[in-house]
DNA sequence: ATGCCTGTCTGGGACAGA
């Protein structure tokens, strides 16, 4: 079984390259973040006629995740994170699907650093380790998938040889502090497991020639507990999408299960 | 040193993204 995350930036203006690749990678489920669309207009007809079910979390220009799955409808869990009402943005979705719990997560970018939006970022963090310590301890297989907005670490897996980003809200210390909190609960970063020491970008920003330099981040990541780590086969990055016409600023990551 | 592109909402320019 074929797990993917994908962070389309826009589903309207990127539904061609998004049919496309659902066609030649055909993933099981497909985690979607930064629809920048509301729950009426999300692709619902085209995205069924590819062959998928799918749920969706929108939000009128911004964020907004679904999860999309093979001749099945995901089973719907949570939208939202827990404790706090308050959150208008629409990030996480849940659902059970294939016989795996799915987490689509768009994490907040937290830019600028220091301020208000950095706040935001460790805030939200804060609320996704709770609830992700709760579903580790739970008898299921879990995946969470997303866009986390973190580089893990300094290595050229992770991030180019630059001083770029060093002041950037995805690779400070809190924030990597938090993506650590995260993985000590006992979750397996899959990508990182299976290809320690090969690049692994799945972002290039659009401009500075960012992406004819390869110069990259890993930042999309898939998440497995110990339940289902024990099936993990293959992981990758489809590379190529990145380099297409009109593509999203990232290329999908994902994984395949026993 | 810097949103230098891109998408969205809107109807031109601001905002957000990383």
């Amino acid at each position: 079984m074929k797990i993917a995350t994908f962070n389309v930036n826009g589903i309207t203006s990127r539904l061609p390259r998004l049919l496309e690749w659902l066609e030649e990678s055909r993933p099981d489920i497909a985690c979607l973040q930064e629809l920048k669309t509301s729950d009426a207009t999300f692709p619902e007809l085209a995205i069924k006629a590819a062959g998928y079910g799918a749920i969706w979390h929108g939000q009128k220009g911004f964020n907004g995740v679904a999860i999309l799955a093979k001749d099945a409808d995901p089973q719907e869990r949570r939208r939202g994170l827990p404790n706090d009402p308050d959150d208008t943005h629409s990030r996480y979705l849940e659902a059970s699907v294939h016989g795996v719990v799915v987490g689509s997560i768009y994490l907040p970018n937290g830019n600028p650093q220091p301020g208000p939006k950095f706040d935001y970022k460790l805030a939200w963090f804060k609320r996704l380790i709770d609830h992700a310590a709760q579903l580790f301890e739970s008898h299921e297989q879990v995946v969470l998938a997303g866009d986390y907005n973190v580089v893990p670490t300094d290595a050229v897996r992770d991030i180019y040889a630059t001083r770029s980003y060093k002041d950037d809200a995805l690779l400070q210390p809190e924030t990597r502090a938090a993506y650590r909190q995260l993985l000590d609960q006992g979750w397996t970063d899959a990508i990182c497991k299976l290809h320690p020491d090969a690049t692994m970008y799945t972002y290039w920003d659009y401009f500075r020639n960012r992406w004819a330099r390869d110069a990259g981040l890993r930042i999309d990541h898939l998440l497995l507990n110990d339940k289902t780590v024990a099936r993990l086969k293959e992981a990758g990055v489809d590379k190529s999408v990145r380099g297409r016409e009109k593509p999203s600023d990232h290329a999908p990551a994902w994984i395949v299960l026993q």
